[in-house]
This record gives C-alpha cells, structure tokens and sequence, in this order.
DNA sequence: TATGAATGAGTCTTCATTCAT
DNA sequence: CATGAATGAAGACTCATTCAT
C-alpha cells in the first residue's frame, strides 16, 4: 500500500531537518562523546524530550547528520564526473566537488574526520549504509582508472590502491583545510593535487600534459 | 650527585609500562573518551588506586602511551634517511620507516590517529608536545625536499604542501592497512606509494627512473 | 519587561527549599566534609541528580542553606534594635533575637558553628558574603556601643573589643544551649547574660540598673 | 605486676610524639576531614605504614594530638589558680594561662576549636576523655566563684552559668586572636577580659576594685 | 621494626533517556 | 504533540588501611 505523503510527515520531516543541522554544529565543534543532548536541542530551540520524538537516541542523530550530507556529496561529484570526458579531468571533478563542498561545509567535514577515525578505533560502531557509499563513490572512481588505463590516458597501476591514493590526498587536504594549515583557495588545492598525482616527484624529462 | 638507578626505580618503571602498555590495547579499542580508568586497570591487572600512584591522570596515560613510541618511531625514521643518499633513498626510508612500524604497532596507530582526529575536531585538546614532535618530523622531510629539488633530484613544486602530500599518504595507507582494507605487505606498499609519489598517473613517455 | 512569577518559580523555589531543608538536617549532622550528596539527595527524596538541577555543587547548597539563614537572622536582630530606645534595650534586642532564633532553629546554628570554625582552620575557604554579613552586624552593634558611651548609658571600653566580647557571650551561650548543656529558657539565658554583661563580677556596692 | 619502663617503650613513646607533633601542624591547617595520613607521615618524616605501627588510626593520632596538650593546659591553669589568694587573682590567672598557652600553641588551640565544633555538630565523635578533662576544668573554675561568692569577693549569680560564661569569653578572644581579628598582646587581653568581666558596662558610679 | 605499594570503597559530578503533565 | 523535571548508572579521582618484603 503506497501511502500518501501527508501534511504529518512533512513537519515531520522538517523538524527532523532542524534537529540535524542543530547536531551537525554541535557535533562539529565537540565531537561525538562531547556533545550533549541538551546541547543539541538548545541549539535546536526545542525541548530534549521533543527531540526524542523524532529520534530514538543521540547515536541516530549523529549517523543522520552524517548520511544526509554524504549522499549530497557523492551526488554532486557523479555529477561532475558524468560531464567530464577524460579520465583527468574527471579526477579533477572527483576532487573539485570535495574541495569546494568543504568549503561551504566544514562542519560536514569536522563530523566526518571523527566518524571516519571511529571506523578505525572500532570498525564495529560506523554504520553499515556510511561504509555503503564510501563503497560506492570508491567504485565509481575505480571504474574511471580502469577505463583510462584502457584507453592509456591513464599509466598502468594497480587501479584499486591508486583509488585509495586519490581518496586519501583528496581527504588530507581538506583536512588541513579545516584544521587551517593550509590557506589556499579550493582551487590552488585542485591545481596541487592534480599535478602531483599526475606528474609526481621526478624530475622532468620533457611536459607530459594533456 | 648523579643518582643510582635504584631497584624501586626499576620497578616503578616497569609498572608504568605495563600500565601504559594496557592502556594502549583500551585506548586502541575504544578511543580516549571511551576508554574508563576502571577498564584500564583492569587490563593490566591492578587496582584503579594504583594506576593513580603511576600517573596523576587519565590524560597523563594517554598523553605517555602516545609520545612514548612517536619519539621512537621518529627517531627510527630519522636514522634511516640519514643513512640514505639521495632524496628517493630518503623519502623511501621514511615512509618505510613508518609502515614497518605499523606493522608491529598496531594499537599505537589507532590511538595516533583519534588523536589526530581530535585536533581537527578541538584543536586546543592537542598536546604541545605532540604537535611539536609532528612538526619536527614535517621540517626535517621538507628540508630534503628542497635540497632534492636544488640538486635537480626532485621536480620543483610547493615544498611544504609536497611535504604534507608525502605525509598524508603514508599515513592513509597504514589507516588502510590498519582498517584491513589493504591486505598487502609494507614492502609491496611502499612500492606503490613510491611508484605513484614519483611519476604519477600520466601515461608513460620514456623511464624516468634514477 | 517584568516577567511575573511563574508556577514553574515556584515550584523551583519550593524544590529549593526542600533540598536546602534536608541538606541543613544533613550538614547539621555530619559537618560540611562528612556530608555527602547522596544522603541529601536521600533525606530529600530525590535522585542524586535532581539535586544537581537545582544547584550546581554540594558547596552551593551548603552556602545557600547558611546565608538564607543568616540574612533573616540578622533582619530579626536589626529590627529589634531599631525598635528599642536604651543601649541596654538594643543589645538586649540583639541578644534576644539570637536566643530566640537558635530555639526555632537548631540545625541552622550547628551549621553555622561549623562553619565559623572553619574560618579558624582555613579562611580563605569561608564565603565572602558570609564574612560580609557578619562584619556588617558588628558594625551596627559597634555603633550603638559607642553611641551609648557618647551619652553616658554605658561606661567607657574599647567599642570594638566589646561588641566582640557581646557577640561571643551570645554565641557561646546559644552553643551550651545546642549541645544541651544548658536547659534554661531563651528569657532565663537572655536575663542571665544581661546581668553578667551590665554589671559583672564585682560585689555590688548598690544598684546600677536603668 | 609492674613493669619496668623498658628502652623500647622510650623509643615508642619518642616516636608517638613525634608523630603527634607532625599531626598537630596537618590537622591546624587543614582540620580533621582535610587532612590525609600522607601529609601527616609526609611531616614526621616516616612511611606511612610506620604510623599504623603507632596509632591504630587517623582518629587516634587526632585525639592524642588534642589530649597531651590539653591535659598540659589543664595543669598549668591549675598551678596558677593555687598560686592565687583571691577570687579575682584565681579568675586572672586562669584567663592568662590560657591566653599565654594560646600565643605558644596557635596549632593546638586551632585544632581544639574545630574539636570543639565537632561537639557541637556530633557530640557522640568527641573522646569521653576530651570532655572529662573540660569538666574537671569547669569544676575547679565552678568552685572559685562559689568560694569567691561566700566570701562575698564576687556578687552573686548563678555559678554555673557564670563560670561557662568565663569559660567562653576566654576561648572567644583566643579564638579571635588567632584569626588574627585581634593584635593585642596577652597582656591587654587579660586586662580587658576581666574590666568587662569585673564591671560590666554599666555606667561606673564609683571605683570598685579591689 | 619499618616500609610504601597496593587496594577498593566512597566521593562528587555528568548526562542519555524516560514519562507525567 | 511538546515539554523539561526526574532519574540513576557511570565516570574520574581520593585516601584510610593493609600487608608482603
């Protein structure tokens, strides 16, 4: 039985909403174990039991906060990879869509850093649908190493592990980014990154772009 | 008056090692917020009041466990790039230095990396100390960077964002690693980190290899 | 904008009274050290935590069940001294105030005893109001000795050291009365302490009464 | 049988004392509750064990530290008091010797006073032997004034009653002394305490000292 | 005898969750 | 639906006392 979305569900859903942002400051700035309920629903303007009306506990709160912002993310940088035509530039894109959703959203990032550490400490916490899209979104960009290597726009690499690699100096820069040792513009970054992960270390024998 | 080396010194070292040494195997499980001082003595088999003859806080253990080997595992990268010749040699027996010692220290790894969270999420929680000592490490990488690209060993790029990109992608793979979401050998990881750090992903003109 | 009482003020405030009534009983009992919050919050019938709603640590009940007590105690007294005419009648008044309100409130003399001698043992641990109350009920008492000395209702002393040596005869008097070593009435003890006050030890060469 | 002093029992009793005297400065400062047994073997310069060797707890050491003394005070008051012809004589001396003790023990007479409070606040902790020796004093006290007032040296009032009220104005100008409320030497104290005491502050119509 | 390391019950305080209004 | 007062289970830390050496 499909139901209709009733005029209940919307508030609902909005309320929902309000909450969630309200975590996502406070989540930023404390950390998980830090952050008070009372915290959250002050900052939310409600009461704590209000708050429980909507989630069952401070854990659901927090794997909502992440999720919503997480699903957006993937979706903005499918996007852009989707326009792109080569393998480069549809790194770039991968990259560019992290570098400048950081921007606009540095609470995101801070909640995500700590979560992603809690999946080191114990893997057992992290929610099973936060490691879905983290596969995913690694796919979709092994998919395109693979495709380039093909097509030797790409060098011939293990595609899996330089996935990883590209993931990881994206995710380190942003780090550094919020944790303000770097002062950069997003798109200084994209051009750092992007030439590093292309070029390398060695010296030059002769220009290599495309 | 330089003083003897007593036997209740040797004691009281040995205690607060083992002391430390459960505290790691806690602090890696469950982070630093999560861990009790109850599971902490616990673990290492003593009551909550004697851990306290040892340490004079929660913090104090945690702050022991985490220098304790950062000092040693700097000081194992420092010798070998002193002993390598050129900067190759050098950043390789960093990053080799690094994910040896991640193999056989595990638990420290974990608690390393939520604390490095920590400093993303509340910069002021950092011990001085610790960020001292990753300075340190940082200078001394960037000083064989610039000296490389001054011999022409290195293309010239940033050095201190070149340095953080070394950096960040050694210490993503031992996540990796340390997450089993990479099953390889350090040997065959500091290949590929090697191997993609030197030349990129840009599709082969000629070896490049000195 | 006056904001009126609500019903949740009173209800707090009378929450309040509760946990201060059953912390005097508590503290009367044990002193301020030996009293735990658990055995308020028992004697009160809450959980330990409610009791934390209403006051942030175990030394804010403890000043706020002293200095509610002291500021109505020290009203008392002021009136009566305003009312009366005489020096003799105004000490008379002040003493009579005390004496009458160490009957009605036994508790709240225990824990002022304790209190004062904490002053002795440590001072900087005494509250400032509460040594702010005290100096200014000596100042007033002060004021009418020397004013009764100006006219003649009282033979030349030292003001200060007298209105000490007032203040302490009273104390003292109401301490015997606490401990039980004495079981006159209020009248009797005032009656006494006048006597001895005004005329003292030496044998009487004729009356001296007012 | 009698047993002969052995040397052991000199050192036990050597050592008790010194313990005691290290108590007595611990407990001054930081009053019964306050104190740990630490600080106490930290003073007297001996393990902590070794005090258990001693005294069979805290409360032991507390209540020998309290008792020496006073039975010392009690002795001295008593010399002088036999020493003197009047009533008037006997009353000054055993003010002075208390006020004299009191400038050479400023330690011992602020752990009386917290012991003292003790009494008020729970009157079942105070050593039957600490009230004994109080009463025994109050006695001797009691007697003068009855004699003096046979004898017609002192006018007559309620002997009991009037010794407390001796009793107590002693201990409060001692107690201020030693909060430091009063700068005065021994000397003047004595003179003041027994002007007032003698004559009260009724308006002199003659000189009657005798 | 002397030691001081070890103990663990006891203290204050916090906070996620519930539930009567 | 909304509230926020009430709860009580933890948690970090202290300290009088014991006991193996």
């Amino acid at each position: 039985m499909v139901r209709a979305v009733t005029k209940k569900d919307v508030v609902a859903e909005f309320r929902r909403s309000e909450i969630v942002e309200a975590a996502k400051k406070v989540f930023a700035k404390r950390g998980y174990r830090s952050s008070t309920v009372d915290d959250i629903a002050a900052h939310a303007r409600i009461a704590k039991g209000t708050l429980y009306l909507y989630f069952k506990s401070k854990e659901e709160i927090y794997l909502t906060a992440l999720m919503a912002d997480i699903r957006a993310l993937q979706q903005e940088a499918s996007t852009r990879i989707t326009l792109a035509r080569t393998a480069r530039e549809k790194i770039a894109g991968y990259v560019a869509a992290r570098l400048e959703h950081s921007d606009r959203n540095a609470d995101f990032w801070r909640i995500f850093f700590s979560e992603f550490t809690n999946l080191i400490v114990s893997p057992a916490t992290g929610s099973r649908e936060f490691q879905a899209v983290k596969r995913d979104s690694m796919k979709q960009l092994q998919a395109i190493l693979e495709q380039g290597m093909a097509r030797r726009e790409i060098h011939r690499l293990p595609a899996e592990r330089t996935t990883m690699a590209i993931v990881d100096l994206t995710r380190c820069v942003i780090e550094r980014r919020i944790m303000g040792y770097v002062k950069s513009t997003p798109r200084e970054d994209l051009a750092f990154i992007m030439d590093v992960l292309w070029d390398g270390l060695a010296p030059r024998k002769g220009s290599h772009r495309g």
